[in-house]
DNA sequence: TCTTATCTGTTTGTCCGACAAAGCTAGATT
DNA sequence: AATCTAGCTTTGTCGGACAAACAGATAAGA
């Protein structure tokens, strides 16, 4: 054998991934842009020399990792992957691994936090109307535990919004999905739940408005302690979150 | 048009992706434990009664989730997601966004400041052990910034796990794997910035050991305004990560 | 003239059948 | 008993096919 290898190492990834892996590297580096087409299947066989079927599996590939969708029309064309569908992923893999409550509440803990301090200094005009309106719709459903908890989960992504920090709205979005959906069962079973829920967001924008640091970040830890104590008058915070979650909102997604 | 609607809403999603939702579905309610089989592509296509291209275009979306992969043999079996490998789509993602360093560095500064403390907290003496490891691992390549750059990730992941809280974990890649690529760059331009990596590393491990929150803290923060200082030298907090990192990393794994 | 209905290619989703390469299985061989 | 070989299985890929949905153009009606 040579001491230099006379060919290099061939490359066996199959077509299919190739497929994918070549128009990925065309977003990725901005050689297609978000909004942009693809070309039709027809097209893209032409292009790449392999069989639809093999096409189709790429693309496949693609769509479920967010770079490409099917606008109206089903036309292929590239965009712009959506947090919270990465998220969903990042959601059964945590039901999957089996984390328990107490990791999903120490990180939101963590997580929330960071996100109305960053609220406090970067929210706009904007942000804080939209906090607004949603304080207003929470207020008028406040007997309403499945209404009022879908709002719950609305103002915390406003309020990451408001801190103008994409990266940590993504990092909070696969907890979050997991621990709000509690939220329904909890405010439904403590008296008051929903009143105490609505009031700490009405603090929380309050000291949002007046860029009030501290007291956003007082408001938002006592919001989740609370939550806390209403779900520990329900089911064990070491318990994994797989079963507890399973049996309401996944199921009643199907 | 009766009032109460005569017939329920047809079910239109394609037949590949019923496929996938059929098998993760089986897979998400334990049914089939990750490492079990799936069967041969042969036999879903019996199971489901579609055709073997169907079904292996539901078998891509699975495979891309994380769902299930091929064994040595290229069989099919249930499997948990990886987090780093999803961790990268997100990565990914945050890329196109064009989210800044200085968005990174802001949540990073938060997770890893979380991480610390939790493995203050909660660190084994394995956890302990495998820093220690590290350490001295780094110690020994700290003239040369590429080997370096890859200790100090691995140093932050091994304290994320020493956290034993697999949520933050989970949200810290994301950003880490953006973050942290950057360091090699830092420590290569700046003289005595490997030692001081180094140092910094010595006493969070220290602190762990010694159950000291606040030093545990302190030392992170320092840690990480350490490398904000370098970053600032050689580019700009406000550039998109896009710029800076694709010509570094994602350029280098093509 | 503007709107509506119809027609005509395209494109997608699905199906069928086929074949080479790689892996596995089990019987044959040393 | 260990090894080898031949045959079966499975995957990855290919070619072609067709119905349904769709876009665009054309014709008919207000």
């Amino acid at each position: 054998m040579p001491s230099t290898p006379l060919f290099r190492r061939i490359d066996v990834a199959p077509a299919y991934q190739k497929v994918a892996d070549a128009i990925e590297r065309e977003i990725i580096n901005g050689r297609i842009k978000p909004g942009e087409p693809i070309g039709t299947e027809q097209q893209l066989v032409a292009q790449f020399g392999v069989n639809r079927s093999t096409v189709r599996e790429g693309i496949r590939v693609l769509e479920e990792g967010g770079l490409i969708r099917r606008d109206s029309s089903r036309r292929l064309q590239a965009c712009l992957p959506r947090y919270n569908k990465l998220a969903t992923r990042l959601s059964r893999a945590l039901i999957l691994h089996e984390v328990t409550f107490r990791e999903l509440f120490e990180t939101s803990m963590t997580l929330e936090v960071a996100s109305v301090e960053g609220a406090v200094e970067r929210a706009t005009e904007e942000n804080i109307a939209e906090l607004a309106g949603n304080l207003e719709r929470s207020a008028a459903v406040v007997g309403n535990p499945a209404e009022l908890a879908e709002c719950d989960v609305e103002f915390h992504v406003l309020m990451a919004k408001a801190s103008q920090n994409r990266v940590l709205q993504l990092a909070r979005e696969p907890a979050a999905q997991l621990f709000f959906p509690t939220t329904e069962m909890i405010v439904g079973g403590v008296p008051e739940g929903g009143a105490r829920l609505v009031e700490a967001h009405g603090h929380i924008l309050d000291a949002i408005r007046r860029r009030d640091k501290e007291a956003g970040v007082l408001w938002t830890r006592r919001h989740l302690q609370d939550w806390r104590r209403g779900f520990e008058k329900i089911a064990s915070l070491d318990r994994s979150v797989e079963h507890t979650y399973m049996e309401h909102a996944y199921a009643a997604r199907q």
